[in-house]
Parts: structure tokens; C-alpha cells; sequence
DNA sequence: TATCTGGTGTATCGCCAGATACGAGGACCC
DNA sequence: GGGTCCTCGTATCTGGCGATACACCAGATA
């Protein structure tokens, strides 16, 4: 059996992902939103303000983060292309909890949640899109939360693997290889553990088998449900 | 100035809350929905299972929880009247990520999301209500996520406090009384910290003049932002 | 009154994640 | 070539949380 050559971009693409259709359905659209660009670094939302405006991704990488009391960061996603943002404090109508920065230049396609109700009328089907991709969301956050309800960082890690493995992973031998690339720190960032901790974790997940590294990048191995 | 009298009742009344006035939007649209009872310890929804049938708790208190897969159970909220539960999974379309049993008698109205296109073309508010139930609850599913992410417990349990307080407290001689009773053990369970962490914790913030204990119920002292 | 039960306060112990520090290897720049 | 920055690996030490066990108390039951 030949195998396949490892992919070429080490770059970061991205930690979320909706299926196409259902973009597809919200990029019809368009038309009631605006076309915005963002320079890398620049902020698209900042935690604490009010704002009725959401965001779809067009292009670029777009990182949603916390800051918490105590200044730690924590990174709840990145969001690449084809995925949409903000959309949680834009409806209840609270401030802002999380930041938006671009990680690089970035193209969105800016709603404001304020007039949807006029599409909602005119396209039910827009009102449904939206609630599967807030439903969506729950989701995650929710099993996101059920696994760092654990004190065990290697489950946290295991998790956030797992969800990259299912969206940003092609087939490679007897697993699965996560073609978005981060690095440890940002591991750390998104499990709520230290840097040193993931270097650790990864290394004993690799002794048990569970994953591998190639070239870089990490290989979740197919395991036995 | 007089103190207010201490409430008598020690019941578990529920740990989330929405705006009645959402709620009043949503219950007009009861005739699409149908009308359930829930014996204590009934199930209304099972983890794993698929459905895209969703409630609106009209009497009674439902817990919602996740198994994990070291057997452990991270619950998730207590809801009571004027609630709604199981929106995630039934927009989404996949199987339940989590439980809800009921720990009373209790009533709901059980709506279908797969029917719910219809009501959104002749109601459009209804769409725009459910869509600001699900942003609150990604707002508190990422908040509370912030918060785990932490490793501190005290923080952990601070921020289920915080909200208690703010949901189902009365003010207080300087501080707000929580009406809800919650047991060390529940607390617990909804922060992913053991028991006796929870006790220890409370003494902890007791000395820190964070929270008081009156007759049973917690005060969270008002602080300085 | 005696008993039971569920909630709470605490002590002891072991382990493990965080903090900190340092070194190795790459990538990039000049 | 030499410098700088970033990422990853690893060692040491320490604090604190989980596990476990037990005691105390209040309310329920009889």
C-alpha cells in the first residue's frame, strides 16, 4: 500500500469548522450584510462592548479569546474560512464576552443581528441555518466543558484532538493526520493547562499509543469505540 | 434598618433563568407545541439519543447532565419553570450531548424543531427569541468555561455563585441572599471539583469575607468591580 | 427516646500539574 | 558566518487537590 506524502503547510487553518451547506445557505444572504476586511492584528470585536454585528468568515483566520480576571488568555477558537462569529452576544444583545483578532488579513462578511427579523420573514429557512449553527456551538462549548470539568489534562488535550482530527484531518495510515498545525502553547491555551503540561501529555500519549507524530504534524491513531 | 426576614425555604429552585418576558414570547406559540408531564426521575431526554423534540419547562425542576466516560457526571444545570432545555440537539440534528431527568413532577410543553420553519415564517420573533435563548446559553457555557479552564476551584465555584446570585438572589445587608439551595455535593458536581474541595473552598471564602452563610443559605457580599 | 440518614467539617496521605529554569534544534535576518 | 527568536524537550521543586476516612449535627422516623 502506498503512502500518501505528508502535506506541505504547517500553518494553523484553523479550529472549527460548519458543514457547506449550511454556509452555503447563509452566504445567500449576502446580499443583507456588508463586505469588511481586517488587517492581521486588528480587532473585529473586543470583549466588553455591545454590538449587534456578527461576522462570516470569508478568508483568513480569525482567533475568539477570553481574558479572564486574572489575565490569562483563553483561546476559545480560531476561526478560518467559511465559519461564522460573534453571533452569540450579537442575538442575546449582552456585552461581548470573548475578543476577536485577526490572525491574519481577513475578509468577513459583516450581519447585524438588529434586522434579521425582515429576513427571517422573507427566508425561514436563514432563521433555522443560524439556530443549527448556534446550536452548534452549544454543543462544543458543552463538551468542551464536560472534559476540562476533568483534572486530567491528558483528556483535555485527547479532546481537542479529537474534534481537529474530525474536521481538519485526511486519512493516513491506520489514523487520522490533523493538517492544521499548533503549537503546544496554543494547546495549552485552549485546555487551560501550561505549556510544559501538553509537551508532557503528548509525550505520554504517544507512548500509549494514542497518537504519533509525523513530520509535524500530530496523527491521531483510529482506536477502538 | 430592618433585616429583611431569611427565607424559609431550603428547595433546589433551578440555576438558570430567562427573562420572562422572552419566555412570554415563546409560550405564545404553545399551540405548535404539546403539553407533557414528567414523573420524578422520569427521563424527558437521554444522552446519545436523537430527537429533535426540545421543552419548555412549565412547573416542576429538571436536571441536565453529561455522563463522562470515566463514569463521572458533570452536571450541567438545574432548570426550572421558564426554562427551555434540549434546543442544542434538537437544531442541530445530532444525537443528545447530554441527559435531563426530571427531580420533580414536572410539566413541559415539547415542541419540534423540525416543524419549526413553518412558525417562523408567520412568527418571526419566535425565531429571533429562540436564537437569544441559545446565545444566552453559549454565553454561559463559554463563561463558565473561562472559569474551568482555571485549575483554582475557589475561582470555579465564585463564578456559579455569581450567577446564582445573580438569577435567584434577594438583596441582603450588603450582599445578595441566594434562594436556591444547593448541597457541597451539587455544587460540586457542576464545578468538577470534589466535595470536600467545595467545603474547604467555602471556609476559604468565608475568611476572604467573600461570601457568609445565613441559616443555611449563601450571601455573596457585594464587591467592589 | 433511640436510631438512621444526609449534609457538612476536617485530617492524612500521595500524586501530579504548575512554576521555573535551561538546553537543543530550526527558521529567519543581517 | 553570527545573532535572535520561537518551539519543544526535560529536570527539579513545591503546593494543592483528590481519595479516603471519620466525626459531628440536624432532621426525619419510629
Amino acid at each position: 500500500m502506498e503512502v500518501q506524502k505528508t502535506p506541505k503547510t504547517k500553518r494553523l487553518l484553523g479550529t472549527w469548522k460548519i458543514d457547506s451547506l449550511l454556509i452555503r445557505q447563509i452566504t445567500q444572504q449576502a446580499s443583507w450584510g456588508r463586505r469588511r476586511k481586517f488587517r492581521k492584528n486588528e480587532m473585529l470585536y473586543e470583549q466588553g462592548t455591545t454590538s449587534t454585528k456578527f461576522h462570516l468568515v470569508v478568508d483568513g483566520l480569525v482567533q475568539v479569546s477570553i481574558v479572564r480576571v486574572d489575565g490569562v488568555e483563553v483561546v476559545l477558537e480560531y476561526m478560518g474560512p467559511e465559519t461564522i462569529l460573534g453571533e452569540g452576544a450579537a442575538f442575546d444583545g449582552l456585552p461581548k464576552f470573548s475578543s476577536a483578532v485577526a490572525v491574519e488579513d481577513t475578509e468577513t462578511i459583516e450581519f447585524d443581528a438588529a434586522k434579521m427579523e425582515a429576513v427571517f420573514k422573507q427566508h425561514p429557512e436563514f432563521a433555522a441555518a443560524l439556530l443549527r449553527v448556534t446550536s452548534l456551538k452549544q454543543r462544543v462549548l458543552a463538551v468542551r466543558l464536560e472534559h476540562l470539568a476533568s483534572r486530567k489534562p491528558e483528556g483535555r488535550i485527547m479532546d481537542l484532538l479529537h474534534r481537529l482530527q474530525e474536521m481538519f484531518a485526511i486519512d493516513y495510515n491506520g489514523g487520522r493526520l490533523i493538517v492544521t498545525h499548533l503549537t503546544h502553547e496554543q494547546i495549552a491555551a485552549m485546555t487551560g493547562t501550561s505549556r510544559v503540561t501538553v509537551t508532557r501529555a503528548m509525550r505520554s500519549l504517544r507512548e500509549q499509543d494514542q497518537i504519533d507524530i509525523i513530520d509535524g504534524h500530530i496523527l491521531v491513531k483510529s482506536f477502538r469505540p
